[in-house]
DNA sequence: CTGAACTGGGAAAGCGCATTCCCACTGCAT
DNA sequence: ATGCAGTGGGAATGCGCTTTCCCAGTTCAG
């Protein structure tokens, strides 16, 4: 990579670097117009084009944001990057990509990565895990960010603090009510049944799922309801399936024992899988079971991934303005939100659709 | 953004900053054992991280890769983008991320903003076109790029070249055969039915989308059937949905003249959309209109992208490795494919499912 | 008409690192 | 003992740019 130099440009123009400098990279100092034109022409002819690398050595700052994303193909992490990216260009920034698979050591090496290119600020967008295997990683990757932070570094991360994490200057939290949604969601889903609850859980653990289960079993604490049992399997849409051919064969039982006579009660099962990639896995797992929902088993995600559009049955959900969390963690670590002192929280809402509808349920199961 | 530099490290393992740059960021010269522990304790107490920027002015070379997309939460970019990630994380570098929602002018300004940071190889994943609109932006990008090539840069573009683009040194195209899977998945669809076919196709100037036109009609006319009618539209869900829209008035309309016996042919229609995207609009505005697919009209889309396998009904398509073609752009561009003399070409297949099932619409037209 | 307060341009000192020389020293053959 | 290649470390230079500092030329108040 060798190009013109901004020296090259100069000369050309007959200036000294630094006026080229001036006219050319927005400095406080405005050369004259004759000056500054004469300038402009010797780098066009020139095709010049300023070494941002340089200019960050001389400014230190580099004009980059760093992203921290589990998996950049998973819907769900994709709408917050175009968020991300969205913000991103407003600040005339550039974003640099790390994914992780959730992995904290990995997430530590990224931070370096983004430390030793000097990144302005750091956005870190995977749900936070506590779990013992984790628990170095945590270590290191709390000690890398606060490092990050002391040097200055911005950093904002959505969900839950970063375990460890000493709150230091310049870092965000942006807080996701999960256990709240979770537990309206519970509220909405036991009003108007008496379904017998199950919850599909990631691996106890990790924080955004830990929360939207115990923010359900308040809600059905709350409707008077005993605790749902929860299946524990990986956070990802083939941890759903797993979970979701396992529940298939406890309601093809369930529905031997009724056709029999055996069993007293008929109860029908309503899942709450605690993202919607993981309900789409369970809900392909009853199907290629022969089963359908709602008629034989009602079901609810988490997060209204853009997936959910044209997904069948439609999915009752948690909508969160993905994109706008991650615009708003972007600003938030830019310094942009004037907010910062009291940011306005991320909302979502309950979105019951199809796959938990009463009605049809009901009425198939005649 | 400050840190402990290499200077600090030097001084403080008694050393100078030459032997300490030699242990710390593997040169060709190994200092001795006991003075590289030395250095290395030094740098770990102080937290070293190099300063990427000054290294990459240094070496003029930045390890940095930049990824051109229209929009990184569609699942064709995000798929695409993870093979990217996945090669650059192989090769020790960094994915910078642009999204330009295919405007030449702003792939223009990504080029220019990689150049700036003297990324070492750019990927442009997004359809090529020809629209008389476009003209100038890519006569702009054009030459940005071929600027950027001439400044030793390594390009791969996924798909076409980049209009008006100069055959460079270190220019490299990722070739889908976008003519001969269209070719081949019409006449699989021809080869046991009588449809009535109708493309759904993007702005006339997209090549992909040109080029899956051209390929489908050229399989259509090889069956002996007469070219299909194409409906120009939006090259995304919302251009499929609103084509679904007007076609599922047509089909409304046939069905009513067929009741009435008006109708001396009763063919159905086979929709290809371009890509699976548009196909999944067409499928729910047909949906929408209270149609059945593939009782009322079958489709068939284009990519394969991830979002199909949950999508129902199952929709017949033609299969691209996304992952893998980023990967394979990712490493052409990196010069580690030994094979960029015969580039191993991108292979797709043709994959018919439910929403073409000829039986299921015979049977479901009775 | 003189001195002070500006103005606008250039010289030069880094920013943090890699790398080319250069030099002192060792070990070995002559 | 002398010379020579080989070894391992340091001094110095430069990557391309920003920014302070300095200086000559102006303008305006007194």
């Amino acid at each position: 990579m060798v190009a013109s130099t901004l020296t090259e440009v100069a000369r050309l123009a007959g200036v000294s670097p630094a006026t080229a400098s001036r006219v050319l990279n927005g400095s406080a100092r405005k050369p004259g117009q004759d000056i500054a034109e004469r300038v402009r022409k010797a780098a066009d002819s020139l095709g010049y084009i300023p070494n941002a690398q340089a200019q960050g050595l001389a400014k230190s700052s580099s004009g980059l944001i760093g992203l921290i994303v589990h998996d950049i193909a998973d819907p769900y992490f994709a709408a917050i990057a175009r968020g991300v990216q969205e913000a991103a260009r407003e600040q005339g920034r550039m974003v640099l990509l790390a994914t992780t698979a959730g992995a904290p050591a990995d997430e530590k090496e990224a931070v370096a990565a983004f430390a030793a290119r000097r990144a302005d600020s750091i956005v870190i967008a995977g749900s936070r895990s506590a779990r013992p295997e984790d628990q170095d990683g945590n270590a290191e990757l709390a000690a890398e960010l606060d490092r990050y932070c002391r040097n200055g570094g911005q950093v904002a991360v959505v969900g839950h603090a970063v375990v460890g994490a000493s709150v230091s200057e310049g870092y965000h939290v942006l807080t996701v009510p999960n256990e709240e949604l979770a537990a309206t969601l519970a509220s909405e889903l036991a009003a108007m049944r008496d379904d017998h609850f199950v919850i599909i859980g990631g691996p106890a653990g990790l924080f955004t799922s830990d929360d939207r289960v115990r923010g359900f079993q308040r809600g059905l604490a709350a409707a008077g309801l005993p605790a749902a049992e929860v299946i524990r399997t990986g956070f990802n849409r083939s941890g759903g399936f797993e979970a979701g051919v396992a529940l298939a064969a406890r309601i093809k039982a369930a529905h031997a024992a009724e056709d029999s006579g055996t069993s007293q009660t008929s109860r029908r099962i309503c899942i709450f899988a605690v993202n919607d990639v993981m309900a789409i896995g369970a809900a392909a797992a009853l199907r290629s079971e022969g089963l359908r929902i709602p008629r034989d088993a009602t079901i609810a995600g988490f997060d209204d991934i853009e997936t959910l559009r044209d997904f069948r049955p439609a999915l009752s959900t948690v909508h969160l303005p993905l994109e706008e969390i991650g615009r708003q963690a972007t600003r938030r670590a830019a310094g942009t939100a004037d907010d910062d002192a009291a940011p306005s929280p991320v909302t979502g809402h309950v979105t019951l659709r199809r796959s938990t509808d009463l009605k049809l349920q009901a009425s198939a199961s005649d």
